[in-house]
DNA sequence: GACAATTTTGACTTCGGATGCAATACGAAT
DNA sequence: ATTCGTATTGCATCCGAAGTCAAAATTGTC
């Protein structure tokens, strides 16, 4: 009894099938795979034949069939922490944007909080993903489940620290050392620092590398810690202001939107003029850190070229399993604005 | 020959199927499948079994596998026009979360310009998802292909023109009214209009709604068209100031970053008080609006409360299929900020 | 025109989980 | 202990496309 069954095949419907597609065109069912198939064997009338019976039938290959045989998804995980904040939605849109053109879809992952990360992991299992972009903070046991499994991961603004994993970062050190140098040379000795949450990566090697080259220079910076966010600028200035008796030259915050929130809360509760009277420096080259009313002096990440990065990574990865885990630094570029006197 | 292929089982693995903790539990595959769907007929002490062996085996069901047999994807499928906006990455973030909670994923498409949708619908239709969200401007054949298929579809902050389509938005013309209002109550005279590009929904809604409103008071305005970003909110100030022969009152912007872009424009590029000496609106709400550099006097969409209904109608749609196409319409709220003077 | 070499094609099996149905186990009632 | 009813369980099949392999069709050669 051959395989008959075929789906109502309403003009159109989704549920056409490659019976259906076969029904039409007179050909067996493997011939209508094929003809979806580049660079299978078929003979070009006959792919021509399959087209046209499969565009009267508005169909389009099952992705879930295909996947369950080839054990290829095409689909790729993304794991973006907070999306609220200012940086990520480019990430996003980059990534998204040079995922489609190399043919594999995103599968959106977001997280309220750092915690969730372990409930998200069983979403992603039964994807059976490709592979992952994960701009999130996985612990070791976390990137060895993706390890485990034979799922190549890149890691983006983040490295793994016992469990190797590839990466695609931004040299935080680099970019904060080209800001401290350039306030040094501008003879700022009073500093202050608004940093992120520690238990953010990128955040922290900036704060180091910041205490580290001001320690060079024999400064001591008054230390605020906020989340990253533009209401952590404002308070961090303030408690700043007050540990240091309203006597700062220079603040650095560890990103754009802190930087921000400080040279508002600057000029609006002290009365501050930026920078003449005190530096403001931030870190990530966000839209709106050029915007008239801030030009912030900043690094700005390579997004671009990071995000295109992440990709042909994780590409080469899918392709060709078991690569070694490579580390990817970028360096970022000064955005000499007019927040900031530099030397 | 009873199905005995088993994969290599490697412990926690992510080849481990129904198959191998069936034969680690000493039960039926069918045991293990029912042990997965939440009200099975499955006894406690052998579902518990069977959960103790799939943990050994870092088992989890193949989704690809589930959604050829049940025809439900849990995939919903999100397409957002352009992330760099300030505002969808909000919608987008809520969006992401809520439709976790409902058990469902988020297949993301951006679009790099609206010429790609036609493309973007072919990437759609393979995956089968259960239903889209779609914040970008669909053409109402667009919408057929989706009605045709069968899958259910919510458009965010657009509605369908001939072709009937479930809808969420936000009132943009009572929005509009209201600041309106208030500023013609406040004694403006002469207004200028930063609009969006025609083919946006909400900008054109919002501009109908403001020459309505500023005709009926027999005031004919100045409008510039940009591209609903910052620099084209920078440039309107400018070209309205030019046309106005510097003599504006107000300034309308269909969205916050115009209006914000138009208030640094005036202060930095006219030295102008803002708003003693000009009044500028925006539309949206988003994070910066709120910003002390701007404190931008403007209507928020209620974006939980939608992407919540967004979510809600479409999971209603895809527990029951051939729902008639609602309409939800949201009042938003009148943030009065500083940056317009309201009667 | 016959025959070998090559393309093209179709029948059949596979991927992994869900489910209808029949078989079995369990429990209660007699 | 026997019987009936219900709760579990396993068998077999299906979902839809891809790939294997052998059969059929085409091409080329002499």
């Amino acid at each position: 009894m051959p395989k008959k069954k075929l789906s109502e095949a309403m003009p159109g419907g989704s549920g056409s099938t490659s019976y259906d597609v076969a029904e039409l065109a007179g050909v067996s069912q493997s011939a209508v795979s094929r003809a979806f198939r580049k660079g299978a064997s078929i003979a070009p009338k006959t792919r021509e034949k399959i087209m046209h019976a499969a565009k009267q039938l508005g169909y389009q290959p099952n992705a879930f069939a295909r996947g369950l045989i080839t054990r290829r998804t095409n689909l790729v995980a993304v794991v973006i922490s907070n999306l609220t904040n200012l940086y990520y939605p480019e990430v996003l849109a980059e990534l998204t944007q040079r995922l489609s053109a190399v043919g594999h879809r995103v599968l959106l992952f977001s997280l309220a909080s750092e915690s969730e990360i372990d409930e998200m992991l069983g979403l992603i299992w039964p994807y059976r993903v490709d592979g992952a972009i994960i701009a999130a903070r996985l612990k070791d046991d976390q990137i060895r489940q993706f390890n485990d499994r034979g799922i190549p991961i890149i890691l983006y603004n983040r490295v793994g620290d016992a469990e190797p994993a590839a990466s695609v970062a931004c040299d935080s050190a680099a970019g904060t050392r080209e800001l401290i140098k350039g306030l040094l040379a501008a003879g700022h000795q009073r500093f202050g620092i608004i940093a992120g949450p520690a238990d953010s990566y990128v955040g922290e090697e900036r704060l180091d590398s910041a205490r580290r080259h001001l320690a060079a220079a024999g400064i001591e910076p008054f230390l605020y810690r906020g989340g990253f966010d533009y209401r952590s600028g404002e308070d961090g200035l303030r408690a700043l202001m007050e540990a240091a008796g309203a006597k700062l030259d220079a603040v650095i915050a560890t990103n754009d939107a802190m930087a921000m929130g400080a040279i508002d809360c600057a000029r609006g509760a002290y009365d501050l003029c930026i920078p003449e009277q005190l530096s403001i420096v931030g870190f990530d080259g966000v839209g709106p850190a050029t915007w008239g009313g801030y030009q912030l002096t900043t690094i700005r990440q390579p997004v671009r070229r990071m995000a295109q990065a992440a990709v042909d990574m994780l590409i080469e990865r899918i392709e060709q399993p078991g690569m070694v885990p490579e580390q990817r630094l970028f360096g970022g570029e000064l955005l000499a604005g007019r927040s900031a006197r530099l030397g």
